[in-house]
DNA sequence: ATCATCATATATCGGGTCGAGATATATCTG
DNA sequence: CAGATATATCTCGACCCGATATATGATGAT
């Protein structure tokens, strides 16, 4: 599942232009699951328009850069289709926080304090803004089970370092006592 | 955070090869939130090996190519924890299965299913063996804490696979009824 | 009032990383 | 006995991220 996928992904949801859909991976719905950098984007497009997979309409811009906005073909939702078809690739999670977390026993109790508050407070943050989305209700089914997914794990990871923060404090601010008995 | 502080964080943890390196980021306990390949372990452990930051022993082997046993030095781990006090970067999720759900309405009901089903059986196989590790006991704190939020965050996704899947099968295999009522 | 930062918008480049393969052999499985 | 799997190191091409360049308007800070 390459940036080309993704790009057609998002089309699929509507013309737009290459930052839109930088943003769609920022911001937008898909930015919790798969991420894109304008120099994967930007690539992306022009190969899918030599392809014929999507097409360019340059929008003039008041002393801005031309605006390429683009939408896809009958060929790129075909080619879309096959491509959700074919076997997932397996998941793959990159996070730092855990990989920290992991080795708590190196780190001072008040920074472990400090990296999980901010996290839950990420959580929050998150959890707000995707129940609070408007447009949960036009949103296609896939999407809205996603979504509902998601704020159904990320609530579950909240609760879990709310409730368990303190005992992990405990055990890496006073180990040697408990170690000397 | 890159493939060197991986590999400092591993041998943290007990001297290793690069090929037992890998095997913690394929099936250990690193697997679920970091990854990393031979492409980029060997060159990391060579780069290392000149800062002085690990130690390499080579064992040899029968008819096999020499064993490369890495162990961490004291100025390695002086590094491991510095680079442990740094700003986490944000957590990133690359996730086909999701990506290709939320555009259910493009599949066959019958794929769907499937791909859910499929899902399920993974998250219950990873938590099986998750529950089920004997070295929990002697594992430190933070890697504990770590552990049993993974446990938290599969089940609850596993259950709401469980939960909603007949409802999303339904939804794509008859909107057009819905919509021409 | 001026300076900095951010948002819009496209595009490239260096460096890091992945996945696949080359190489070599022993052991397990059917 | 053939084929798959596991051990073990290492390289290479393709791909991708993050930073940067370019250009300007709007917003915010001092």
């Amino acid at each position: 599942m390459d940036v080309k996928i993704l790009c057609l992904g998002v089309l699929s949801r509507g013309e737009a232009s290459g930052y839109e859909i930088k943003k769609a991976f920022e911001e937008g719905p898909f930015s919790h699951f798969h991420q894109a950098s304008f120099g994967s984007i930007y690539p992306a497009l022009n190969a899918l328009s030599s392809e014929g997979l999507v097409e360019c309409r340059a929008q003039a811009q008041e002393k801005r850069p031309d605006k390429k906005i683009y939408s896809l073909t009958a060929k790129g939702q075909q080619s879309l289709t096959n491509a959700l078809l074919a076997e997932p690739d397996h998941d793959r999670v990159r996070s730092d926080f855990l990989f920290i977390l992991s080795f708590a026993q190196f780190l001072p109790p008040a920074r472990v304090a400090a990296l999980i508050d901010q996290r839950i407070a990420w959580y929050r943050e998150s959890l707000e803004r995707m129940e609070g989305c408007a447009a949960a209700n036009t949103a296609p089914p896939g999407a809205a089970f996603v979504r509902n997914m998601g704020i159904a794990v990320y609530r579950t990871a909240a609760e879990y370092l709310e409730n368990n923060r303190d005992a992990l404090i405990a055990e890496v601010s006073a180990p040697e006592v408990l170690v000397a008995e």
